[in-house]
DNA sequence: TGGCGAAGTCTACGACTGTAGACATGGCTG
DNA sequence: CAGCCATGTCTACAGTCGTAGACTTCGCCA
């Protein structure tokens, strides 16, 4: 995986580098921190284990840099507005299928969670780069809360489906599983108070009270 | 934790086995299946590490056995019938709290996902536990996948406010998080395919079509 | 063309892992 | 009281882990 050298690279520091970050993000994605030591991550980059802790200080901050790397994409959310809610539930059945080979933040997240200081790297990393991104698709009150939950959501599916690989998310319909989930992820993205029928409390007998988290229709169909 | 001895046990096999087992699953569910070892589980349970090997024959055997005693206890699903998405949200919302000391399965599940063995056990013992369990409440089209919904949103939850610990989800009030974590239960308890009105084109006219998931409100408020 | 600093490698250390085999010990039965 | 087998412990082994220090090699610049 990710060919060590073609040629036999020449020295290159920033090269060098890059490669032993990439192989960190697919090898911490494959198997989690504790899963791959640093020998494994410098033989897919070609290199001695020696010099990660030359470039990086050590395995703990090699990780720190890859989680800032596997994180940063935005792709856990997909499409805007509203049509945000269909989007991701499309993209996450499609990429969590049992024979898709790609790889993801949710994998790293998942396999690495055990370790509590990769924990921590990745809470503080969740909060900057997710929290961010999220925040500005979703409006309204508890936006927050809401993002994480979207989130979590994913995570569970990331991990029954592709981790777990449990029998009937496994083998359920791609599309009757991505209606469901874009009813779930609809209604975390509406930024109403939840369940607005239910609660006599909430002031407003017009169950939408604020129905615009969304600025404007995006122009693609 | 978990006194090794009171006042040192006597030769008993059984009381002897019993304390590895529960050992076990507290290490196993704290600590993860990479991030404990036999050494220590059996420290815990005041023996020594070869008396694993003796009882139970390898560290994974061990963890089988501990994931069946973690999954067996059906708390993953509160409450029956319209109770059972209000029961079962404020029971998750409780048992996630930051300040709470309570294990339990998902922890165990979410922390010894990395290794590919112990996921391997897990799946098999969640297609025995956990399905069978939820099937039993659930019915209706796509029970199957309904129920491991459930538990994939469970275990996001679990995972972010327990695990990782972000900051939203942890802060959040825990009425309001129940209350949303209650709708998406509802989604998912009724057996009505997905999205009735909203499938064919997302036009504004009625927002809530069909809002009946739960066939009486629950006493409490 | 010489040399000098950066880039990269080699060896090794101490700690830890799961587990196999040999050894010790205590409670029950004759 | 004697013996014996289940119960439990001790030592050890082969392997891997992260990483520190010394060493070598290459590319650039004067």
């Amino acid at each position: 995986m990710t060919d060590p050298a073609p040629g036999r690279r020449r020295r290159d520091a920033a090269a060098t580098r890059q490669a032993i970050l990439d192989a960190a993000v697919a090898a911490f994605t494959r198997h989690g921190y504790d899963g791959v030591g640093v020998r494994e991550i410098a033989q897919s980059a070609g290199v001695t284990a020696m010099l990660i802790n030359r470039y990086f200080g050590s395995k703990e901050r090699l990780f720190a840099e890859a989680v800032d790397v596997a994180f940063a994409p935005r792709t856990v959310i997909a499409g805007t507005g509203a049509e945000l809610p269909g989007e991701t539930a499309r993209a996450l059945v499609r990429r969590t299928a049992p024979e898709a080979e790609e790889l993801g933040p949710f994998l790293l997240m998942l396999r690495s969670a055990a370790n509590p200081q990769a924990a921590r790297i990745m809470r503080e990393a969740i909060a900057l780069h997710a929290g961010r991104h999220l925040n500005e698709e979703l409006c309204g009150p508890d936006a927050g809360v809401r993002a994480e939950l979207m989130l979590s959501v994913q995570a569970g599916v990331w991990l029954m489906r592709r981790v777990l690989g449990t029998t009937a998310l496994a083998e359920a319909e791609p599309e009757k599983l991505a209606e469901r989930l874009e009813s779930l992820f609809g209604l975390l993205a509406e930024g109403g108070s939840p369940q607005p029928a239910r609660r006599p409390l909430a002031e407003g007998g017009s169950p939408q009270p604020a129905r615009r988290p969304l600025a404007a229709a995006p122009p693609e169909g």
